[in-house]
DNA sequence: ACCTGAACACCGTTCAAGT
DNA sequence: ACCTGAACACCGTTCAAGT
């Protein structure tokens, strides 16, 4: 890339986390391209579509999350690592409100520039359910999709004002409908 | 109201219930207005914001769910009770899709033409939870709040494409961390 | 009383013109 | 190669002018 577009590049993405930290994932583009003091063309170069921005805006939560999930696959408890994972990824997607709904059509639309990622983190979140499962910590009648529609119904339960201050109590009832013998894991 | 303004009205709400089922809660008023026939300043003047619009499209929703609640606070288990109110509440909530996020922020807007309706099903719904608790059917560390939460949370899960088709289950999953000793409930 | 539609300040996207 | 910003087709809201 050249100087002057690594530049731009660098300056969209910095005032972008700021302004979707402010008003969500919903944040005008153009006024990301104006605060960026870049127009309107070059934002579109760089992130054609607004997924493409948020992509950019989750790589490092989706990466550790990714790292995350390495670890706990091979820790102690089974049903404690799929615990402390799935609260991971609910304090990722909070980072940047509004993002979840994306998060979660992005499963089903390989277009998506959000695509890979989040079937990636499905597929962890699946395989330390598998775990869980095998060692009777959780219960069974459940897969990846429906662990996913549960960790994205927390996360957005998170975004609402009305509800965010009792995350982490919403977040150890509905887990105790999954994981088994378990006290309240915080 | 004048028979020409009363006309109208029906119109336009007779309109958006079709545009609503077809686009979501977030559907252009500009569209609506014109497939009605009806100049800007009107469907203004009938539905000054998009919740005042929504609240009527709801209505006959609403005043069945508080019906309803009103019949089950009497009949025989107080644990299937509440589990056929939150079933009937996340069904009427799927009627327009996107809708449940203006019935979770109303809760906390008195400005909202949404706020007494919402109020008022958070209350009955509390009703229900308070009777199957002092039953023993029931966690008694949960709240009205709560429970309005886990409510949203599963009317936004069977919003989105991805996760429709498991409504039932997920309901059946997450109504398990609350009530005790059912079996699955459909 | 009630209705209409132009005007305004936004939005995302596209693309001709510049450097 | 890369950037800019006008042009386009939208949006919700307001309000002067009509009936």
């Amino acid at each position: 890339m050249r100087a002057d577009a690594q530049k731009n590049y660098d300056q969209l993405l910095a005032v972008a986390s700021v302004v979707v930290t402010e008003e969500g994932a919903g944040a005008s583009l153009r006024d990301i391209a104006r605060r960026a003091g870049v127009g309107l063309g070059t934002m579109h170069r760089h992130f054609p579509t607004r997924e493409t921005l948020l992509e950019a805006l989750l790589r490092t939560g989706f990466d550790g999350l990714t790292a995350r999930a390495a670890e706990l696959e091979v820790s102690g408890s089974a049903g404690d690592a799929l615990a402390s994972w799935l609260r991971e990824f609910v304090a990722c997607a909070a980072n940047y409100r509004g993002v979840i709904a994306s998060m979660v059509a992005a499963i089903e639309d390989p277009e998506s520039a959000l695509h890979a990622s989040c079937v990636g983190m499905k597929a962890a979140g699946a395989r330390l359910l598998v775990r869980a499962q095998a060692e009777g910590a959780a219960r069974t009648d459940i897969d990846g999709t429906d662990l996913y529609a549960i960790a994205g119904g927390l996360a957005w339960v998170s975004d609402q004002p009305a509800f965010a201050a009792r995350t982490d109590h919403l977040f150890d009832v509905v887990t105790s409908a999954i994981l088994r013998d378990r006290a309240t894991s915080r």
